[in-house]
DNA sequence: AAGACCTTGACATGCTTGTGGTAAGGTTGG
DNA sequence: CCAACCTTACCACAAGCATGTCAAGGTCTT
C-alpha cells in the first residue's frame, strides 16, 4: 500500500478524513487508488492540502473560488473574458475628468 | 443627470434594478452617485455589466468567482498563494512513475 | 402637483456550500 | 480472525448566495 490512506493524510493536514473525500469530489486534491479502492496520499497531495488550507486560513478564498482559479489556469478563453471585465475594474479607479473618453470602450 | 439611471442601466444589460444594487454591495460594478443620491452608470460602466452577464453564462462563473478574480489582480500575496497551489495542480497531471521525486516538494 | 422614477431597509425564499453524522459492507495487518 | 481501518451512499443542517417583493420616503420632469 503505497502512500497515506484518507486517515493518515488527514491526520497529517489538519483536514477530517470526510473533507478530504469531498475535495477528491470537488476536483481539488485527487489521490491515486490502490487496485482495492483505497485513496493513496503522496507527498504532492499533502503540500496540496496544506496550501489549500492556508488559502483558505490566511485569505479567506472559498473552495469553489480556488477551483475557479484552476480553471483560470486552464481555459484561456475564460480568462480572456475574465480579463475584459478587470479591464473594466481597473478604468474605474480613475476619476469621473480622466473618463471622458470612455465612448471608445463601446466601439 | 449624467449617466444612465438604474432603470435604464438595467433595460440595457438585462439584469435587474434589484440586482445593479447588489452588485453595486458586491463591489463587482460601482457606478458613481449624483448630487442627490442617484447612481449614475456609465458606458463604462454598461460595459462591465455586459461582460460580467457573458461570464456567467457562457463559463458559469458566479459572482464570487469574478470578485475573486479580481481581488487576484490586485493582492499579489494571495496571487502567489494560488500559484503555489497550482504549481500542485498541474504536477497532478503526471503519472506517477514521473513523480518519484516529489519528495523534492516537502523541503 | 402628479406620476414615474429613485433611495434604503427589511423580509422571504430556493439553491449551493461546507460539514458532520450513520449504515452496510470490503480490506488489512498483527 | 478480529480490530481498526477503508469504501460508497445517504440524511441533516447551518450559513451564505442570488433574487424577488414590499414599504416609507426623496427626486425629477412636465
Amino acid at each position: 500500500m503505497k502512500g497515506f490512506t484518507v486517515g493518515e493524510a488527514a491526520a497529517q493536514t489538519g483536514w477530517s478524513p470526510r473533507m478530504l473525500r469531498y475535495l477528491e469530489g470537488a476536483g481539488l486534491v485527487v489521490p491515486e487508488r490502490s487496485t482495492s479502492g483505497y485513496r493513496q496520499y503522496g507527498l504532492l497531495e499533502l503540500n496540496q492540502l496544506r496550501s489549500l488550507r492556508a488559502l483558505r486560513e490566511r485569505f479567506g478564498a472559498e473552495l469553489t473560488d480556488v477551483a475557479f482559479a484552476a480553471r483560470l489556469d486552464r481555459e484561456p478563453a475564460l480568462r480572456a473574458a475574465v480579463e475584459t471585465w478587470l479591464a473594466g475594474t481597473r478604468l474605474s479607479a480613475l476619476d469621473w475628468e480622466q473618463r471622458k473618453h470612455e465612448r471608445l470602450l463601446v466601439a
